[in-house]
DNA sequence: TTAGTCCAATTTTTT
DNA sequence: ATTGGACTAA
């Protein structure tokens, strides 16, 4: 196919600033190929003197990919990746001019709540005082807007300085020579403001530099671009705000808003045709992101066909939803389309646990991507903590974290203490344990059987390289230990090992660094599970949220859980009309992902923590006309004996005595009618409908 | 110090 | 419902 002439336009423009305004499904990835292919064949610029960021790891290596089918394996010499990724790889180069030893390692969301709290307990300030979970946000929030402790705004919470803290916190990553993922883009963005020759070699790297998603750029990478692409001015964004989802991050549609009076002569190219949904699909998206204020002017329009009518279903509970979308993927197979085509979306990942239930039973192959990721699993961080200490790259978190386990009778008191004779020793971790095969100050002592560990299995290595990790988890007891969560558990969580020195045995064949592959499982997004059921050839209906689903394409979608509270989120909705902005532009992105059906479905009963909830359906639904949407909102006849109230099932109600619930079933006729009434606080109640004194709410 | 018991918080989204 | 953290006894 060959590129229309808007696209044809983007991807042949000169240099200097462009901003290609890209509508969903407008052939946007493919503008970006066709222009780096420009640029490297038609101007004969050097493939390694381009830089094209991507929003996340994968989409880097999937645009390499398709660029070497464009123009050969030259394709694969462009630099790509994440900001975050990037970033990581010019300061493992540059740490030291900021004071950091350039072994310096990247903290998880995991292990930096774990120091916040530390931290506050330290201080005796306790969870109701400050939570840990308000001021790690409050910290980001700052990160993210690019303000350090010294410029941060002054915030004070029950008389707190949280700036203060936040320069506790600050001071405690860097003595443990750790980043977070913010600090990786605001010290680059360091590097390239108070470094000037470090700056003129980032600087002089690249002759153009290209970015996609760019309505989810953060201040702290707007800063990034600018200070790196300065001097050539050859910067190529590429987005659309309507798709801007990461505000919570700290993004800021601004910046693709503005885009032409930072960059002044910047080009804009507009994408508008869409090639991937049916007219009866992006006839429904427009009518959702028409409720949005404050758009870039921009037009989407179907080229393909009027196709089938999107359909909204109301469901009992989560779990009848979750039937209900089974049954409709199975009826999409058996019409012929493949499982791989096909993708269930959802606001928050707990709801795929009905649905995953639901699939196993009946059997349908599917993969739950994203949830707990392989490298933030338990046992992967320690094991790889113990991986780390054995190629002596283990630092101070990664000794604490294993200090104890197997249980070593070192406590919460000892395990302090540990770290105090680790700092005083002015060694580094890995270095120091060492030291300690025989003997070792108070609680160090209990280390030496580790140590011994240690040093015996890199004797071995000398011989079998791969297999020290085993050899260590074995000899230090710590594979023994997981016996004590029990048989099945303890199996699932050997074969995590098992797969993590797979993965080991692979980087250590390509020539990959230790540092190299912890930055790696650091940054690396959550890995995919693939279930059972899931063919060989890995055709499977893919299961995830919809701010990970930005970017793909199916023929086949079901947006599961469009209730108030989910879609839009609550959270979003005490934000006030900037959260429910983002929360349409959540539906606009999961509906533009279909190309040929989407199934949107609620629930009029949703449990959580142990409790019901009832729901009522999003307000998004009522804002589009109805012949633009299918519905089939009435599941049950209408109760004719009380006609007058129109009682359905699903119907919420109120009872004078046991409160509100909702209409679970109704049996019988005339005046013996019966009705099952779930209430939210007095359980579910066998009612007559005659003496019930039921009330509709 | 650990082990055992109980209680609370958790869950919006991700690099 | 699950899980990590706090509290208590030994």
């Amino acid at each position: 196919m060959q590129l229309n002439p808007a696209q044809q336009q983007a991807a042949e423009a000169g240099d200097g600033p462009q901003l290609i305004l890209a509508g969903a499904g407008s052939g946007k990835t493919r503008t970006i190929i066709h222009r780096i292919g420009h640029l490297i064949a038609a101007r004969g610029i050097a493939p390694h003197r381009i830089l094209a960021v991507t929003f996340t790891n994968k989409a880097a290596s999937e645009l390499k990919s398709r660029l070497s089918l464009l123009i050969g394996d030259e394709g694969g010499g462009v630099i790509s990746g994440t900001f975050h990724a990037l970033s990581l790889s010019f300061l493992r180069r540059y740490a030291d001019a900021l004071g950091y030893p350039k072994s310096f390692q990247v903290i998880d969301a995991d292990d930096q709540k774990a120091l916040i709290r530390r931290l506050l307990k330290a201080r005796n300030i306790s969870n109701d005082t400050l939570h840990p979970g308000y001021l790690l946000n409050w910290i980001e929030h700052c990160k993210h807007a690019a303000l350090n402790p010294a410029n941060a705004p002054q915030q004070a919470w029950n008389d707190i300085d949280m700036r203060e803290l936040y320069n506790i916190y600050q001071q405690e990553l860097v003595q443990h020579e750790r980043m977070d993922f913010s600090d990786l883009l605001l010290n680059t963005v360091r590097l390239l403001k108070d470094f000037p020759d470090i700056a003129a070699l980032l600087r002089a790297r690249f002759d153009h530099v290209l970015v996609d998603e760019y309505q989810d750029t953060n201040p702290a990478q707007h800063a990034w671009l600018q200070l790196l692409c300065c001097e050539h001015r050859n910067l190529t964004v590429v987005g659309d705000d309507d798709q801007s989802i990461y505000g919570w991050r700290g993004a800021d549609v601004r910046h693709i808003l503005h885009f032409e009076s930072v960059w002044e002569g910047a080009k804009v190219h507009r994408l508008e045709h869409n090639y991937r949904s049916t007219a009866a699909i992006l006839n429904l998206a427009n009518a959702v992101i028409d409720g949005n204020p404050e758009r870039h002017s921009k037009q989407l329009r179907a080229t393909r066909e009027d196709g089938e009518t999107p359909f909204w279903q109301v469901c009992q509970d989560e779990y009848d939803e979750a039937r209900r979308i089974a049954a409709a993927l199975r009826n999409w197979h058996q019409q012929g389309m493949p499982w791989r085509e096909m993708a269930v979306l959802y606001r928050t990942s707990r709801q795929s646990l009905p649905i995953e239930q639901v699939l196993n039973e009946t059997g349908l192959p599917y993969r739950v991507i994203g949830g707990v990721g392989f490298f933030e699993r338990m046992e992967i961080k320690d094991a790889l903590a113990y991986w780390a200490l054995l190629h002596r790259c283990a630092d101070a978190l990664h000794m604490r974290r294993i200090a104890n386990k197997p249980k070593r009778g070192i406590g919460a008191v000892g395990e302090q203490r540990l770290m105090d004779l680790l700092a005083a020793s002015g060694m580094r971790a890995a270095d120091w344990l060492d030291t300690l095969a025989e003997s070792g100050p108070g609680p160090a002592a209990k280390l030496s059987g580790l140590a011994r560990a240690v040093i015996a299995v890199r004797q071995q290595m000398m011989q079998q390289p791969d297999l020290g990790l085993e050899a260590l988890l074995q000899a230090s007891g710590y594979l023994e230990s997981l016996q004590a969560m029990g048989e099945i558990e303890a199996a699932t969580r050997r074969e995590n090992i098992q797969a993590l020195q797979d993965y080991l045995a692979i980087a250590a064949a390509e020539g990959i660094t230790p540092i190299e592959f912890l930055d790696r499982a650091a940054l690396l997004q959550s890995g995919e599970q693939v279930n059972k059921a899931a063919s060989e050839d890995g055709a499977a209906i893919s299961l995830m949220s919809l701010h990970r689903a930005k970017g793909l394409e199916f023929d086949g979608i079901v947006l599961g859980g469009i209730e108030d509270g989910l879609l839009p989120h609550q959270r979003s909705l005490d934000e006030g009309p900037t959260g429910l902005s983002e929360e349409r532009r959540l539906l606009y992105v999961g509906i533009t992902r279909a190309k040929d059906r989407l199934l949107l479905t609620s629930a009029r009963i949703r449990r959580s923590f142990g409790d019901m909830q009832f729901p009522q359906p999003s307000r998004f639904i009522a804002e589009i006309p109805r012949d633009i949407l299918a519905r089939e909102e009435n599941t049950a006849p209408t109760v004719t004996a009380n006609a007058d109230i129109g009682l359905n099932i699903g119907s919420n109600v109120r009872h004078p005595s046991f409160g509100e619930g909702v209409i679970l079933g109704v049996e019988g006729a005339g005046d013996a009618v019966r009705v099952s009434v779930a209430f939210r606080t007095a359980g579910t109640k066998q009612l007559m409908l005659k003496y019930a004194a039921l009330e509709m709410i």
